[in-house]
DNA sequence: ATATGTCACGAAAACGTTTTCGTGTTAAAA
DNA sequence: TTTTAACACGAAAACGTTTTCGTGACATAT
């Protein structure tokens, strides 16, 4: 069990100098051919590299990237982190993942163990939890350090920085526009609480969508959830509610729920109580996720394409790390919208 | 934008020495009471916090582990990192991962640019390529370096380390013991081709559970798919096959699958066929999937508790990296196997 | 008054690189 | 023969820490 070889080591092996070791690897002109020859032969057959931590605090850059999501166990973010490390890896970076787990302290202290020094750059989807405490200053801190940030999907406008988002609105008012017009009379809305950011843009989707077709908005036809509750554990909890919705407002013919679960328990719920999707209810989901391809039905989805999120997030990421100042100082942040796609499948007409 | 403090310049800033504003902040003996309350109260104003990257090269050790996966888009292996992350945080490690897409090449690339420092160790679990082409020069020469590695779920027995497997060959028995407790003659198999390993032994499971039973084994009962195919684009292709297997099998009441996919398409088949599910035909399938959940009918599942394995590598990993010299380099490596449970579902009576 | 000891701190090495600058040797030019 | 230039290499600093060891100042014991 020897240890990884070092320049000192081959510098002493060869009799030359640590500084000749370096220079022949890196084939610079100031070293003989015959020195070179000798150097690189040497390394070779020790399998010499660099090592990346000697490196790091010699450039003061670890091309390294940190991310902090949620939740990894779930689609959408494990396809983001699919295309961020595409991406890094196509450019020379590196990934480390931190999971906030939707809790803030967990963010924050997440984000400090990166930030001294193990990162040179953050991309992030902040927690529930940070979003409904509001409380912002660790991406602050981290910026004024020179840490540059990017957001994806649950942002933050008060924050300055790069950020890349769905657009959840037009995602959802193009979903409700087309359960219209295949001919639904009463579409009801499954959402969250109104302090999830893009549980309230496709809300408002939802809503301007019925307005752009001259529909009364109805109050009773919009349920409201609390998405701190678990529901993937709660299912049945979850289920109830939505029976209440239908048995309330039996005219009720096409749903648009703001994710996966919403949706396939609409769907699930609307079976029981006797309706066919999506003859008699038709069904449109906001998400990437993998359930409702399967499903049978299977459901119409408003696509987000996770993976191209996470693709634009590190390369805005890259190339601000790799900018010059000049451009970097004057506050040219940008926000990149990824637009959605309707899949339909079966759960619409 | 100012950059993060350091030690020199606290020191400048305080007219001390680098030496005692270090040992200040360790609380160290050698510094006066007067001094140290000087230096700490700055440091907490300024925020000081060591810089990971001159701390790792000091104590050529990085805390951090590396985990190499062939996917990340995947419920099972998310599950596993989310155990690896939840322990390493919580003894003080940070999680890097790299994804080998399945492929050889990128496997090597991804392991040697973090073997090169940046990481303590690997957990890792190794692409379907490299099964095939069974090259494992790279986890040899990784640990010959003295960078201990962790496999997991796709191991290889020729190669010296600490494991953690599923109990692949008891769930996949207790699975079919099952179907044929609940009433089945004639129970098929789809499966991969034999050199993925963990697909193997769920077929030697299935063959012993038969034999245990007293029963024949059926070779045209056994569908072995070539999973370098991948089924998630070509559905069709996937159901095709299964479709000649139940049209040449008229007799087949049961079907064990070795994953999630293969098990909901026999569903899928079997009920555009004509059978119910599970009156007809019974399925049970392999994994920890979130498809099971909520197919209709719900899919009974051999479960694998994949956090549990993350959880378990995560240890052995963090075990063998802090212990002494003296317990390592006698070869005690340990594998620990991961007990299934039978999760029952709709898609069995 | 001298020897001993404690206290509080600083210098320097080490981790593994890269890079700037200095220098001795040799060959070419004057 | 002397001056100059090119060549080939080494010493040292720097990145930010921690830690060992040395040392000057002062107090106490002899």
């Amino acid at each position: 069990m020897k240890r990884k070889i070092t320049l000192k080591q081959i510098a002493k092996e060869l009799d030359v100098s640590i500084s000749t070791v370096s220079k022949a690897l890196r084939n610079s002109p100031e070293i003989s051919a015959d020195t070179k020859q000798k150097v690189q032969a040497f390394a070779k057959l020790y399998n010499y590299r660099p090592n990346n931590i000697a490196l790091s605090l010699k450039n003061r850059k670890t091309n390294t990237i940190g991310i902090i999501i949620p939740e990894i166990v779930h689609h959408f973010f494990s396809k983001v982190i699919r295309g961020v490390e595409l991406v890094a890896n196509k450019r020379g970076y590196n990934v480390i993942i931190g999971l906030s787990n939707e809790s803030f302290s967990k963010e924050v202290i997440n984000m400090e163990m990166l930030a001294n020094g193990s990162i040179d750059g953050f991309i992030l989807s902040i927690s529930k939890e940070t979003q409904q405490l509001q409380d912002y200053h660790h991406f602050n801190e981290t910026m004024s350090q020179g840490m540059p940030i990017v957001m994806f999907d649950r942002v933050v406008s008060d924050i300055k920085c790069d950020k890349v988002i769905v657009n959840d609105f037009g995602g959802a008012k193009s979903a409700v526009e087309k359960l219209l017009s295949n001919g639904c009379k009463s579409v009801a809305l499954i959402t969250t609480k109104d302090y999830v950011s893009v549980g309230k843009l496709r809300t408002q989707g939802y809503m301007e969508a019925l307005r752009d077709a001259g529909l009364e908005l109805k109050s009773e036809l919009i349920l409201k959830l609390d998405d701190r509750l678990d529901y993937e554990v709660h299912l049945d909890a979850l289920e109830k509610e939505i029976e209440q919705l239908f048995k309330t407002n039996k005219v009720i013919d096409g749903v648009f729920a703001v994710n996966e679960l919403y949706a396939l328990s609409a769907m699930k719920v609307a079976r029981n109580l006797g309706y066919s999707v999506p003859d008699d209810v038709q069904v449109i989901g906001f998400t990437d996720g993998v359930l409702s391809k399967h499903a049978t039905p299977s459901l119409t989805t408003v696509s987000q394409h996770a993976q191209i999120m996470g693709e634009k997030a590190a390369n805005l990421l890259i190339d601000r790390l790799e900018s010059d100042y000049s451009e970097n100082d004057e506050d040219n942040y940008s926000t990149v919208v990824i637009e959605t796609d309707l899949i339909e499948r079966e759960s619409t007409k």
